[in-house]
DNA sequence: TGTACATCAGTGAACGCGCGTTCACTGATGTAC
DNA sequence: TGTACATCAGTGAACGCGCGTTCACTGATGTAC
């Protein structure tokens, strides 16, 4: 069987990725020992170097399939947004709990790193949700009712939208998959889409 | 001169809590070590003991102080609350900015620890947060036009709030004090503040 | 006020432990002919 | 197809280091008389 020896390696390599995931659940990256992530896959210690060349680039390899399933979300949120404000809503909403659930280690990894990890780590993090509010504003801008609308108020109101919905993944992180905590966590997130685009909507009429 | 033992002794106290706030900013409470904190005080390791029992007790007195730090926010917005809705919201987040800066290391603390720290002290702040959602919920049954609202309603717009409340926050805290971003964030929240009490008074006549 | 004793914050040596990393190795898998 | 050789994931001993914690100590500050 040709290719076995490779796909053992994969196979090693991807039981590390996945024991340090949750290993650093308990803290941080920076709490992550060689030694634990190795006893937690089966392998000795120094079996680690086969697969990379340092904890740290472990570290950073984890970032990176983090941050690509961030980039998922945001394509598959603009891949199914509806046409009308209801279906958006609830389409975004439900979008984001699938994804969730998902990769529910990385949305958890990049909860803990965006503050507590290395200084390189927590800008990526912070990029990768700065271009979802630069993304959204675009959006936004599409929308009837915004065409007067200033940058800045596009900003104002992506940063507030974006700002829910992390808070809302955080809130879905701490609740049990498919409990009736996670339930209530997804109607609340569309009671408060709701609440912002109508005050969205009656914006200008005030200023 | 009498208690200047006892005094010196809360001076190096108070160093070390200074030392453990200032060392835990790279990463969390579990990254930080006995050894660093004192060589960063600049007493000998052994020395720590006379001020904490373990490592561990001289992170719970962080916790502590932190959302003690906390709760001294949360009444200070309601001490300062104004009667018309645009001085509750510049009153709430001028509060916000002066408090953050001058707290900045027991927010970044808090910030940090939400996600990475322990599961004690992650539901801890967990819970802070839910009470500043609970007070504000009550709150907001005074103001004018939610007479109508029920609980849900009610919980739905003060967890919006607190949520971007907490994200300015953790905003401050990346921005330079006094720095032009500092001012932009402040405004960014008032407007939002602004959008989501609009969103509010304008939701019964939707649903 | 002066002296003798008590207190106790900070010292310094020592301990056992888990850490990351090095090195020479083993033996199963894969390849060349 | 069968044999001889190459590759390389995983092994196991060893290293020096920083860690938390113990212990007996020192000497300045504070107290009793």
């Amino acid at each position: 069987m040709t290719g076995s020896r490779v796909e053992q390696k994969e196979r090693t390599r991807r039981a590390i990725l996945d024991a340090a995931l949750a290993l650093s659940e308990g803290s941080t990256l920076v709490a992550l020992s060689l030694r634990q992530v190795a006893k937690e896959v089966g392998i000795v210690p120094t079996a680690f170097y086969r697969h990379f060349p340092s904890i740290e680039d472990l570290g950073l390899a984890l970032v990176e399939e983090s941050l690509d399933t961030l980039r998922a979300l945001l394509r598959e949120l603009r891949r199914t947004a509806g046409d009308d404000f209801r279906s958006i809503i609830d389409g975004s909403v439900s979008v984001l709990v699938t994804q969730v659930r998902q990769d529910q280690a990385h949305f958890g990894f990049i909860a803990r790193e965006r503050f507590a990890g290395p200084p390189t780590v927590r800008e990526a993090i912070a990029r990768g949700i700065e271009l979802a509010e630069r993304e959204l504003a675009i959006d936004l801008a599409h929308l009837p009712g915004t065409d007067q609308w200033s940058e800045e108020d596009l900003r104002v109101l992506s940063t507030l939208i974006v700002g829910a919905m992390v808070t809302t993944a955080e809130r879905l992180l701490t609740a049990g998959p498919g409990s009736a905590e996670e339930r209530r966590i997804a109607d609340t997130a569309r009671a408060q889409l709701r609440m912002m685009l109508i005050g969205a909507m009656h914006w200008r009429s005030r200023t």
